[in-house]
DNA sequence: GGCACTTGTTAAAAAGCTGTTAATCAAACC
DNA sequence: GGTTTGATTAACAGCTTTTTAACAAGTGCC
């Protein structure tokens, strides 16, 4: 598996040091930062997978810096680290969203520990999580989401945008069920509830595409979603 | 959403008493056992969200029941309680796979935010991963809701939506009493009360469903509500 | 046993979804 | 401007699920 990115905000430059010595030594990409600023400058250039912040830090607060992250990134997650033992301090922290909260002095292989627990998870998650770039075989089908064309001997076929939509959001779900409501919010945004049925008409012209191939179809689940049944890959 | 089902073990009364108290009023269902081997068979009669354990208790261990509970449910998440704070004792329960450790005495409110913390991730989970969630083995009978499908010998059959609603509901109790005033609620919504018949005739439809397997039944507790009664998990 | 209830079951009514085709709308393209 | 293309709405038939109604059967209590 891919080496894990950490994102370390820490004033304190012998703390800071020690810490990214440590989680460095322990298989960790780390990426220290002094300030919040340009913690969230970093956040913009690339990815990470978990973030430990200070919280007593001059300028921008780690608290602060936690809601402005929560903002861009939902569901990013973060610990926090502090010398304050205020019980409220505390719970403001775990309501910002955050996994943990450490107080100082701390253990370094504790923290270790609880790096790893949140990593372990979302680990968990993007192991099986659906890759854009992927390329599905349905049955006799292949189907290339990044090209917009469905395949069958030789044949092929462009798809129209939103057809290509619905149907990328039915193989990442293909042999369960993909909720209406779920695809419903992705293709027609999120506050928007939906009254009209034209993504019913999809769902039939779809069905009329894949009809060559007895072995796939869009099974209805009634008043939850629909099911793209298609043999086991061989 | 569904109510969160912790299981707290913990053999000293009065924290146990305090704790069970307080989770409840925060809303949460908490099944309070006072010994591991209890625990565990409360985890074969019904289903958990997390599992509190208490580290020191005669008789098993905390530490040996998380192997257990390991061994049978790899994903099940938990937590553990103690009153020592040695740090290989701290690390070890890290290795057991445990997603938080409390040293006493602790915060209740603490206690909460963790707790809250793991039942959001588990949620956020199932939510993008609906196939991680919860399978029933009920007798001959296999119930998977995310897939709202019941199999007996190769035989599949879809259930509606409010049928695994239902089914869902018992399981969550089996070999318990899942009252009918909960259920009610929980499917038809809070504020209604309920004069209609409409559940029994599920519970009816369910009996039917269910009735290929002679050791899995649907019983009834005269003013109460129900009991799914299935035979012990092999 | 008699009474007031609750429960089990079935069938039919009601509610409300779905599948499809054709018509309409909107934007992009000549 | 006229045409083409794709997305959405309208319409209606057909269908599934859920609820209601009805009645038989069961339960607990006096």
């Amino acid at each position: 598996m891919n080496q894990q990115r950490i994102l370390l905000v820490e004033d304190d430059m012998n703390l800071g040091f020690l810490l990214m010595e440590f989680l460095e030594l322990e298989g960790l990409q780390v990426t220290w930062r002094k300030d919040a600023r340009s913690a969230m400058q970093e956040l913009q250039k690339q990815s990470f997978d978990l973030g430990v912040l200070d919280i007593m830090m001059p300028g921008m607060d780690g608290f602060s810096l936690a809601k402005h992250i929560r903002a861009k990134l939902p569901n990013f997650p973060f610990l926090f680290l502090t010398a304050r033992l205020l019980k409220e301090d505390k719970l403001r922290g775990y309501q910002l969203g955050a996994e943990d909260y450490l107080t100082k002095p701390f253990d370094e292989e504790e923290l270790l520990c609880k790096i790893r627990v949140i990593l372990r998870r979302s680990a968990q998650q993007q192991q099986t999580f659906p890759q854009l770039a992927a390329k599905y075989q349905l049955g006799r089908y292949h189907f290339d989401p990044s090209r917009q064309e469905i395949c069958i001997d030789e044949e092929t076929r462009r798809l129209t945008e939103k057809e290509n939509e619905i149907l990328l959001l039915l193989c990442q779900h293909r042999n369960r069920i993909l909720k209406r409501e779920l695809a419903v919010q992705r293709i027609y945004g999120k506050d928007d509830y939906f009254l009209g049925r034209s993504f019913d008409v999809f769902i039939s012209r779809l069905r009329k595409i894949l009809r060559e191939d007895p072995e796939v179809s869009i099974e209805n689940v009634f008043k939850v979603g629909f099911i793209l049944n298609v043999p086991a890959a061989s």
